[in-house]
DNA sequence: GCCATACGTTAACGCTCATTAACGTTCTCG
DNA sequence: CGAGAACGTTAATGAGCGTTAACGTATGGC
């Protein structure tokens, strides 16, 4: 296979135009016709792109995960073995991923029970090394915190991190660098106050039913 | 009407499987066949008791953000006047609903598009209520944090709570207490970052490109 | 006893929609 | 030129699905 980066093809084009309408109305809830107009052809012919619309959702999904996984690993790996930095790194990554393509990280958590069960796995797969690479960052830079706690929190702060697509639309709060600031204050002192066993006078859990 | 609180009605029955259906599959993606297997009966049956697949999602999607306003109302209103006390107060409030009802959590974010015109503007409505009434907590707790910061913070605390579905199937971390009690402190934790400008080293907003 | 209401059933109907068939049109390269 | 890849088009096909029709059955009050 060639990986090319030279110009924006119409398999690319096609590709942002699905995420784009299947974010705002579901895989189920887009045609195939409507996906063509997008792009300027009408229906069948994306056919000769792609064997069909469930590879469109897959490729979507998998380039999601392997992006973000890869970004990850990179973050890790260029670390001079400061924690903190390490954590701030990664976070300054999810944001700057979550800010620019807020259809993809709609996606992300949302259409993956309709791939067919080979693409899932393979999904599921890049996600957990994913979040394992946070929990390990984030059990080096808090190590007082609990394997299942730290688990927990960072799935917690991935659901802070991707609330971007419910900051309105874009140009309001998304764009301008002091939501990015935010967020990433927002996920530091969510994950300090997880360290802190001690949070003086927090009740704790609610009384369930 | 009446309003009955007397036993789970057959009608009941059906909202719940259905939330279950939604969730696990999204709306487009369950047929009434389904919902009505889910509940012994079969089919069309379920045009006796609701009007068609639409208004199960709408009761559904109405039913949630009404439990979850009255419940800020009422902590708003049983509040003694210490902003940090309510603001606990609605943060268990909604992790005690997003903890015990995941399904619903789910669909309230996601399928709020699938719902016709009349029924979305008013869900939407009540949605913008809550998050009104936090904002003004969150403003009463850190006078120092700007209005669009706190609706941002809002917004993103709200995307941390609802992470519930995300971790994992219920009983290994959803159910206990210590899982609750951990959200609140990542929750207040959040808040209390937000509202510190200087928050020392953290570099702040990642480079857009 | 009997009619009305509540609650189901199975068998169409009709529409949507992914996919395939059959048929052009460039565009390139030998 | 002229063959053949690359890329599209419109028309059919066929399955899935929400909804409606037409038809039972128990129940409960008059």
């Amino acid at each position: 296979m060639t990986t090319r980066t030279d110009a924006p093809t119409r398999r690319e084009q096609i590709l942002r135009e699905a995420a784009r309408l299947f974010a705002e109305r579901g895989f189920h809830g887009v045609g195939v016709d409507e996906i063509g107009a997008a792009v300027g052809i009408s229906g069948p012919g994306l056919y000769r792109h792609f064997p069909g619309k469930d590879a469109m959702l897959a490729e979507l999904l998998v380039g999601i995960s392997e992006r973000l996984l890869d970004g990850g690993r990179r973050r890790v790996a260029e670390s001079d073995g400061d924690p903190e930095a390490l954590l701030s790194a990664l976070i300054d990554g999810h944001i700057d991923f979550a800010l620019h393509d807020r259809a993809l990280i709609t996606l992300h958590d949302r259409e993956l029970d309709r791939l067919r069960e080979t693409d899932r796995k393979l999904v599921r797969q890049l996600q957990r090394q994913y979040v394992e690479l946070w929990v390990e960052a984030v059990r080096r830079a808090y190590p007082s915190l609990a394997e299942p706690d730290a688990r927990a929190a960072v799935h917690a702060v991935f659901g802070l991190l991707n609330s971007t697509p419910h900051l309105g639309p874009a140009g309001t709060l998304v764009g301008r660098p002091a939501t990015g600031a935010l967020l990433h204050r927002l996920a530091r002192g969510a994950f300090a106050a997880a360290a802190h066993e001690d949070s003086g006078d927090a009740p704790g859990a609610p009384a369930a039913d």
